[in-house]
DNA sequence: CGAGGGTTTGAAGTGCATCAAATAGTGTGG
DNA sequence: CCACACTATTTGATGCACTTCAAACCCTCG
């Protein structure tokens, strides 16, 4: 049993080395560091619900989404939430703490089943004195995280129900497709809503109208759109961005 | 006269030495960098409507304000802007380019008669790699900027016209004041209102409701709010945050 | 099959934008 | 110092987009 454990404890620790060198966070980073931070983490799953932490708990660790979804939040004293961004695989959270008193300045909510890695913060603290090049890392991270924090400022002055739902439908989109494609809603439509800064009945009417205005096909959670062309010209000309305009930047550029 | 040009510029190499050092990007950093720094900056003063630089130039200087304004926006393509942020005394800017491909991510323009400084973001860059210090100050301005960026996505969440006016009032206040204060408004009605994301006549609606429901006082640019405690209740409530919520979250935090 | 959540649809209300016009404020030249 | 022009701000009337409340529908899962 003892040996058992051990070895488990030893794949696992094999795989998170693994994994973490794949993030942008530990690119170029000696390998003794990177087994340094897989010997102090660990990972962990977690049910649909389930709060990581709220906005102001102290701030111990740090985490890596593997599988599942996160919701980063704020709740208001008179009950309503701004939903901050939704995370997935190698979305990075709670990083932001390193320079705010050690305290989240979030909540975070696990909205769908997820697998996800808890590194600790200090051990981060730790190394940030004393290695140039993970600190370079996490102002990479920092910045395109904040570069997207302005567009979703501006796209909330700019663009009307239905522009914010094609935005948000070609987010999804990768670069190597021409002319149509099919995508799978990633989660609830309640969440998108609210994630858009909408309640769920406008998600469901913009959607529609975005529909008959663009060429889309709906079957539930899965949308096809039939033509891409039409769809940027529908949505992106509102705003300073052009199409693709999250390119090259992944989830696991999220703080 | 070139004795005179030479002592000129000594003076202004030994105030600008004296001024970067108060900035928290130069804290704890070595005074030979500051001066190094300092050589290869100068004052500018530019008119209200100057164009600093458009979204998408490229990113070779970057510039603390001195005196007057400055406004960071980005415009759609049909014409509409968004305003990011407007920052005065000591407010750092086109830091953000570091990161992004050596473009500005925005644009700047004059909104008030200004006096800045001008620094290579070569320079910059070069001392990234070679001291630590300078990197974790970026990262604190960064992370501090994003903070308030954060604030910024849930106050469009969740705060209606007048709140937003009295947010934006309560956050022009100190802390020392404990029941009423005069504030006079830094800069154009029109300004601050699209920098708070409505149209000038909302703005004016909304103050006129923030009058009666809060006992402000207002004669032109100048506003006195008789009973802060009301103002608080009225606005932050819909808030995560508390009063003095950006308090020691200076401009100069500004990327 | 039936309970319960997520989603859609309908009707009515609210808040902000828009357009238009009046008023206040500011700087200019006579 | 005043008349004028020009801009900023306020006020009024109207329209539109999103919200709210309520009910129906749909899907999933015990």
């Amino acid at each position: 049993m003892d040996i058992k454990n051990h070895t488990t404890r030893e794949s696992e620790f094999f795989k998170i080395t693994k994994l973490l060198s794949c993030l942008a966070l530990f690119d170029k980073v000696p390998e003794k560091m990177i087994m340094h931070f897989a010997e102090k983490s660990y990972f962990k799953t977690q049910k649909k619900g389930k709060i990581l932490f709220f906005h102001g708990d102290e701030a111990l660790c740090f985490f890596v989404m593997i599988d599942g979804w996160v919701k980063l939040f704020r709740e208001t004293f008179d009950g309503s939430e701004a939903i901050l961004d939704v995370l997935d695989h190698y979305g990075i959270f709670g990083l932001d703490s390193l320079f705010n008193d050690k305290k989240y300045t979030y909540s975070a909510e696990i909205v769908e089943d997820a697998k996800y890695l808890v590194l600790p913060t200090s051990l981060l603290h730790y190394y940030m004195q004393k290695n140039q090049q993970i600190t370079i890392n996490i102002l990479g991270l920092l910045s395109k995280n904040q570069l997207s924090q302005s567009r979703e400022i501006e796209h909330f002055h700019v663009q009307n129900a239905p522009q914010k739902i094609g935005c948000f439908l070609l987010r999804l989109c990768n670069a190597d497709h021409k002319d149509w494609i099919t995508i799978n809603l990633p989660y609830d439509k309640s969440l998108i809503s609210s994630r858009l800064g909408m309640k769920p009945e406008t998600f469901s009417r913009g959607l529609f109208k975005l529909k008959q205005d663009t060429d889309l096909e709906i079957k539930g959670s899965s949308i096809t759109i039939k033509n891409i062309q039409k769809m940027v010209d529908y949505t992106c000309n509102h705003c300073s961005q052009i199409f693709l305009c999250n390119n090259g930047h992944n989830k696991q550029d999220q703080m």
